[in-house]
DNA sequence: ATGTCC
């Protein structure tokens, strides 16, 4: 772990307005802290200083500290990082392509209201869409079995027209995807082909060809599935928003959290090792001495390899996303026969994109942040979005529901981001030890809130995380992003094999 | 996050 160097207490920080920035050295650009006054007394000092090593590390020109802000690999889970000339995996994490997707179905809430009927939706959904770790799929679906060719076309192609075909996905879907499919480091897909030939020959990617076969599954942690009811805003711009975005106030919807299992734990770890290998026999420094932060200048071998590596990752975590919506709207329709949804959105929160921040391209690495383009920016040109601005999907907690927000002119200042979620404010063991498992458990069925666990994860708890109204708070009042709708939760599927650790 | 440590 890195080294505390400048205590919190010595740490400059200048308030403006409710966003706050932290002066790094003298000679950098602030850190801009988007948070209101409690929310920044959840940042620890390791926390802060990861933002600082982060800020101040090679070719870094921007830095944003986002209100569900807490520790993690290097930098910060909730950051933006931006670099013209660096890249590095550290600040994209280790579950590469980690997303939010929504499906909404034209079921109304009261379809579900009886607790058979979502009993018998968990059951439906959790016989399609395994979660825990090394699960993979079990779709009843003879067409959706993903064998390891497919599972190779998918990580090469993405969401391809093709891919989708095979797998019963809707390819409209697609439109509706942040990107539906990455490229190699020189913007061709067989430079993923020829990556992947190489990757299952080596020895460190362990059961590498069985991992991608792991397409329609959730994994364990924090990812989920949740049936909501959406309730879109009373004002009108909410109502406006919600349409463009295919929300419908009254219904159900479905939200999934997951991103690229083992498949792209595998290929994160793996550039993490070789890069500090590289760094420790060639004798750079690392920046502020901590390996986490390893990185590669845009155009080295290893760059090109990180790239590659990355858009591999990106493309499973898309393809199971997408599929893991097919096999819940089939689900749906074995309950409910007759029920059609369509995908509001697809969006990752941990990924770097190439965009133009400041008027120079760089790479923007979101480490649990979200991407949040306004209405009118270049890059919604020609999508369903390009003048409400694209949905953006945001967890909270079963208790406070989720989110759906669209970003305002002022998310420019955030290099267009916003949050991911609420945040973590307990440690998974502080979690476990202080909780109470009834208390969890009796709150949830006080809210009528089914899942499929027997033990709700203590980890996982509502206490657990932030305050998500004061996240959401931090962000309004910053200009960033204005809520469109919220999501109240019915049921919740996790993965409860480690529940009673 | 991840067959939870190379």
């Amino acid at each position: 772990m890195t080294t505390m160097s400048h205590p919190r207490s010595t740490v400059p920080m200048i308030a403006t307005g409710e966003a706050t920035a932290i002066l790094p050295t003298e000679t950098t650009s602030p850190i801009r802290v988007i948070g209101t006054a409690s929310i920044r007394e959840t940042f620890d000092e390791l926390c802060i200083q990861q933002a600082i090593n982060s800020r101040t590390a090679p070719g870094v020109t921007d830095l944003v500290l986002n209100p569900d802000a807490h520790c993690g690999y290097g930098a910060p889970v909730g950051c933006v990082m931006v670099s013209p000339s660096h890249i590095y995996p550290g600040p994209v994490g280790v579950d590469i392509k980690c997303s939010m997707s929504l499906l909404q179905l034209d079921v109304p809430a009261e379809a579900i209201e009886d607790r058979t009927v979502r009993r018998a939706l968990i059951a439906a959904i959790c016989k399609r869409t395994p979660t825990g770790a090394g699960k993979g799929q079990r779709s009843v679906s003879n067409g959706r079995r993903v064998n390891r060719s497919l599972g190779m076309k998918a990580v090469i192609e993405g969401a391809s027209e093709a891919v989708c075909e095979q797998l019963g996905i809707p390819i409209r879907w697609a439109d509706r995807c942040e990107d539906s499919f990455h490229v190699g480091h020189d913007d061709t897909q067989e430079a993923l082909a020829s990556r992947l030939d190489w990757l299952l020959t080596q020895r460190h990617m362990t059961n590498f060809a069985e991992k991608m076969t792991q397409l329609g599954s959730y994994g364990g942690g924090n990812h989920f599935g949740e049936c909501e009811v959406v309730e879109v805003g009373a004002d009108d711009r909410s109502k406006q928003v919600a349409e463009t975005f295919g929300l419908r106030d009254g219904k159900v919807a479905f939200l999934s959290h997951c991103g690229s299992r083992g498949f792209g734990h595998n290929l994160a770890s793996g550039q993490f090792k070789t890069l500090q290998e590289k760094f420790s026999r060639w004798s750079i420094p690392l920046p502020a001495g901590d390996r986490q932060l390893v990185y590669a200048p845009l155009g080295s071998d290893e760059a090109d390899g990180y790239l590659d590596d990355m858009a591999l990752g990106a493309n499973f975590a898309t393809v199971n996303h997408l599929l893991i919506n097919a096999l819940v709207l089939e689900a749906f329709q074995e309950v409910i026969p007759g029920t059609t949804g369509d995908l509001v959105y697809f969006i990752s929160h941990n990924i770097a994109r190439k965009e133009i921040i400041d008027n120079v391209p760089s790479w923007v690495h979101r480490k649990g942040a979200t991407r949040a383009f306004p209405g009118g920016h270049h890059a919604l040109a020609g999508t369903p979005f390009a003048e409400s601005g694209h949905p953006i999907l945001l967890p909270g907690n079963p208790r406070d529901g989720s989110a759906v927000m669209v970003a305002d002119e002022g998310a420019e200042k955030s290099c267009y981001s916003v949050n991911h979620g609420a945040g973590r404010i307990l440690g998974r063991k502080q979690a476990k030890r202080t909780l109470d498992q009834s208390t969890i458990d009796s709150e949830l069925e006080d809210h009528d809130i089914l899942s499929n666990c027997r033990f709700y994860p203590k980890d996982e708890a509502p206490a657990a995380y932030k305050d998500f109204n004061e996240v959401l708070s931090s962000v309004k009042q910053a200009g960033l992003a204005s809520e469109v709708a919220r999501l109240k939760a019915r049921f919740v599927i996790k993965d409860a094999s480690k529940a009673d650790d």
